[in-house]
Parts: structure tokens; sequence; C-alpha cells
DNA sequence: CACAATCGCGAGCATTTGCCCATAGCCTGA
DNA sequence: TCAGGCTATGGGCAAATGCTCGCGATTGTG
């Protein structure tokens, strides 16, 4: 019962825990909590503070907003999506990942929540680690989640949004990393790197995945393949001139949603985007820069289904 | 695509979320939502403090405090337990429902999102509610959910701790009342009342919940049985002398939790308490004046399941 | 049509919160 | 042991928030 001999760290999580309980369930102000803390008013407001930078406070908005209902009725129907969630935008930040993030982590949670076992299929990027740090902790070690794409640049390093390991220790399931760079050298390299026994293995879990959820990248100079440094700025203008229109999991595509037959897809190493009618591929992006490729990966039939945010979904709805 | 048209109560609401959604969420200031809404300040404010006493915004702390880890693990294990939550205690609100409420709600939630479909039976009083409100919107129409005793006085008026009715609505779920006042006037009228086609479904139904959810109640002079007015000053001090130590959906029990064969038992017209180790029962209770009720509870296996907080936890575990 | 009751709004003010800064305690490494 | 740096603490202050009050509009009623 000695609870005061865990590290510091664990005391201090602990301590804010109970204040962000306080403060945002039980009602109490911050000096309220610092009384019951046995701690000065500024601590409290930092464990407080704490709670949330740490996301330990998860809030939720449970209303079905009017014009977010009418603006996901309209993307299913027109494109017919088989999960569509659009949340509110917020017109000053309109690149804000957490509304989505929120969105798609209860997604994933309805998933993981089934007792059967499933097979979970993650892309990388921003939005995707956004989401699953949104995911409660919760204790399913009868799924499976398994990456679609390595999480290393060539060199070896790793990339900062791997989205797998850090779900798979928030649920608790099993999980199946990538174990290759984003893209091969050449393709020679590509062949022996798929020739590995794990990653045919793992490609082939892609394969039966119950649920996917990808990020969609746009194209152009701030492209996220292109910033994170998976590509060079001459050969995305090369990609540019080739009409090319988006990326998912680095398979880049063109305007009618098609994976382009170019130099850069003969070296992408992620496993192979899934057929349509497979299970629900879940697409997962905002932002002005990116209409154009969600539309084109939409109507390729790419991804079958959408999380995004009002001022997204309408720009998608116009044309 | 005309949202305007609907009744103002929604439209408000509407932007109450949007307001709540902008302020929790989006991390913006009142003033800044005001500008984005396009009202005042203090408009924004009341839009956003609607959004929380409506329950719109729905908060939940995700870290394992030790303490309370500690306590349901002590809990758990003492009186052999399938659910056992402990939620933090705010020491100067000792009766605080909304944590309670919080945890239940999302062992109710486990069981909603099931594909299969469920029974769900429920008890009444403030608890239940409570933690009802707290449930999000889902459209489950597989499931049922059932209440295991009647929401009416013995006149035929209302009782205001409805949760099933409230429940099903949010849900989607089919719901089946308890179409019975909660205490019959004689035993001759119960028997009738229990006669009846549609009781007895009901009641049926109840036998076969794949998770029951009730309140525990205190006896003596603040029970909720005497404050509600289902038993009189008198009545209540013959329980006590008789050595009544709680009461489950209106079935008084005595310090080993044996259902007591007394004359007010003979007139509850509430289903029998289920059979230890059918489903889950899971007992919802806080406050200094439960513990011997809760205890009893445990003792007697009336129910195999308890949500409640750290105070109430270390009040039953001393002794 | 006039009147009354009700509701929502915005001004003003007290409280609460977030943050910067000076300081004190603590760890580290020589 | 001590110097140097690092982190946590609480004071103070500006910004943000919550609340009350009076006003004007709207709705219901005689």
């Amino acid at each position: 019962m000695s609870q005061s001999r865990f590290t510091p760290e664990t005391t201090r999580l602990d301590d804010a825990a109970r204040a962000g309980w306080l403060y945002y369930v039980a009602g109490n102000t911050q000096d309220e909590i610092a009384k019951k803390l046995g701690v000065s008013r500024q601590s409290a407001q930092r464990l407080v503070s704490l709670a949330v930078s740490e996301k330990l406070v998860k809030v939720r908005l449970d209303h079905p907003i009017a014009r977010c209902m009418d603006l996901s009725g309209a993307l299913s129907e027109r494109f017919g999506l088989r999960v569509i969630e659009v949340v509110p935008s917020d017109p000053s930040v309109p690149e804000l990942l957490t509304g989505i993030a929120i969105a798609a982590a209860a997604v994933l949670e309805k998933t993981l929540k089934s007792p059967d076992e499933k097979i979970i299929a993650l892309g990388t990027g921003r939005a995707l680690r956004a989401c699953v740090e949104q995911l409660p902790r919760m204790d399913c070690p009868q799924h499976r989640i398994v990456s679609r794409l390595g999480n290393m640049m060539s060199d070896g390093s790793a990339t900062p949004y791997n989205a797998v390991i850090r779900m798979a220790e928030r649920v608790g399931a099993r999980h199946y990393p990538y174990p290759l760079p984003v893209v091969a050298r050449d393709e020679e390299e590509l062949r022996v790197m798929h020739g590995q026994e794990a990653v045919r293995h793992t490609m082939e879990l892609c394969t039966r995945a119950d649920l996917t959820l990808v990020g969609v990248g746009q194209i152009g100079l701030n492209a996220p393949l292109r910033v994170d440094g998976f590509m060079t700025a001459e050969e995305m203008e090369a990609l540019m001139a080739e009409g090319a229109a988006g990326e998912i999991t680095s398979w880049v595509y063109d305007a009618d949603g098609r994976v382009m037959d170019c130099a850069f897809n003969r070296r992408v190493a992620s496993a192979p985007l899934p057929v349509p009618g497979s299970g629900p591929v879940v697409g997962l992006a905002v932002g002005k820069d990116k209409a154009g490729a969600i539309r084109a990966a939409l109507r390729g039939r790419l991804i079958n289904g959408l999380i995004t945010d009002e001022a997204t979904a309408e720009r998608l709805l116009k044309q």
C-alpha cells in the first residue's frame, strides 16, 4: 500500500490525474484543489495543466451538430462511404488535428471493444499519431495492430510519427511493426526486403485487416513525403508534373485515384493498398491543401471511409 | 440543407455544442468563440456553460490512480467481484455522483458496443439516473434495456429517477419499462399485478440479463425508500429494529445480505433479485451512510460487481 | 389592442486562472 | 566539499471567466 515508493514521474502523474479529476469532474476551483492536495495554488494549477498536456483528460462532445451531419450525409452519398465522420472546424486553426483525432479514436475504440480477435492496420503520420494519443488505456490482448509501412528513413533512423507501437502499448495488443524503410534505394533492394519472411507475414496480415486507418498526404512542396525527407524537391516537382494528386502510406496516385506507375512508387516498400471491398479503409485528413488528395483517393476508391472536418468536407463537396 | 428551420432549442444546443467544441477541444478563449459565432462574449460564455450543464461535454480521466487501483484490488479479492471500479473522491462533496456515474457509463458502453444482442437490466435511483446522463448517444437497436422495478408511486404518479426510458432513447435500444408501482398495497394486489403477461415477460427478461446495474440504498431516516415516499417513518423504524441493513430495487436485506422475510418485502413488486452466478450484477453507490448497506450486499452476494469511490471503498475495507 | 410576464442580451464587477519571474532547494561533477 | 547548473516554488499581475443586474424585445393573455 505504500504508493510513495514509485518513481517521481508516476507520483506526479498520479497527482496530476487527481487534480484533473477534482477540477474537471468534481468542479473544484484550483484553490480548493490546492488545499485538498496540500500544495500551493500555483502547483495545483500546474498539476491541472499537466493533466491536460499529458492527455490524461479526454474531452468529447456528444451532440450531433446539424451542419456536420449534413456534410457527412452528403459525402457518404456522393462517394459511397462505409465510415464517415465530420467534426467541427476552428476557422482560425484549420489544420487542428485534435478533432479528427478524437473521432478516429472513437472508431478505433469501437473495434477494440469487440471480444473477437480483430486486425487493425495503420499508416503513419501526424494525424495517426494524434489519434493514438486520444485512445484510452485498455487491455485488448485478443487484437493485433499491424503497420502498413516502415517507420525508418533509408539510413535506419526512426521516423517520429510511429503510431503502431504507441497504440499497441496503450491498448495492450500484440503488434507487428513493419521492419523496413519507407522507400528502398532501388528495385533490387526492395525485392530483397520483400523476400523476408517477417515482412511477408506482416503484409499478409494487412490484407486481412478488419479496419485500416491511414493518413492522406498531399503532393507539393509542403507535402509530408517532402517535409519528412523521403523525397527531394526535384522528385516532388517531377511527380507534380506527371499529375500526382496525393499519397497514402507513400503510394502516390493521380487525380483519379489510380496508383501511378512511376519511379518513386517502384521503390515504395509499404504494403500494397487494400483492394476496395475488403474491410473498411478509413482516411484521416484535414486541411485546405489536402482536399485534392482526399477527393482523388475517394474517387479512386483507395479509401472507403473518411474522418475530416467541416471546412475540408465543404471543400470536398464544392465542385 | 436549411438547418435554421428547426426548433430554437435544437439550434441553441447546436450552437452550444459548437461553442463547447471550440472551447474544450480547439482551446479557444470565449472571446474568440464569440467572434467566430458572431455573438457577444457573454453569450458565448452562456453557450459554453449550457454545453456543460446539458452534459454535451463529457470529460473522462484516463490514468490509473495508484490509490484507486490498490483499493479496487483489495475489494475484488475480499469479495470476489466480477466488476470493480473505484474512482477518486472529493473529500468536501462525499456524495458526488459524477465520478461513479462516468465509470458506470463506461461499463454500460462496453456492453452496448457489442454487436451481439444484449439484455441490460437497470434499477432506479439518483446514481443510475446520473449514470445514464453520462452515456453518449449511440445507435444500438440490437440491445434491450429492461427495468427491474416500477417507476410509479402507489397513486400512479411517476417517480423522478427513471433511468430505463432515458437510457433507451439515448442509445436507441428497445426498452421494457416495468408497468407497476414500486410497492403494492397488499399481497393480493401484488398477485394480480404479477399475473399480467407483460409483467411476467419483463421479469423473465431480467433473469436473462447480460448486465444488471442497480443502486444500493441504505436504511435509515434519510434512506431513499423513506425520502422518496415509499415507506412511512414508522415502517422504516420497524425495519431498522428488525436488523435491516440495506435495500436493492426495494428488496430489503439484513446485515448478512439475506433478503428479509418482512411485511414490506411481501408487498415489493420489483423483479426478484438475480441469483448469484448468472450475469454480472453491479452495484452503484457512494457515501458514508451507504457503507453498511454495500458491505451487506457484497457479503450476501446480492451483487458481484461494485462501482464506488475511494472514501467509500476505504470504509468498506476498514473492519 | 394594451398589458403583463418572460426571456435573452450586454454592461460591469468580483473571482479565478495562466503565466512570468525571482528565489530557494537539490543534484552533479570535479 | 563546493561550485555550477537545474528544477520546483510561490508572489504578483494581467487576462479570462462567471455572475448579477437592469433593459428592451417578444410572446401570451385579457
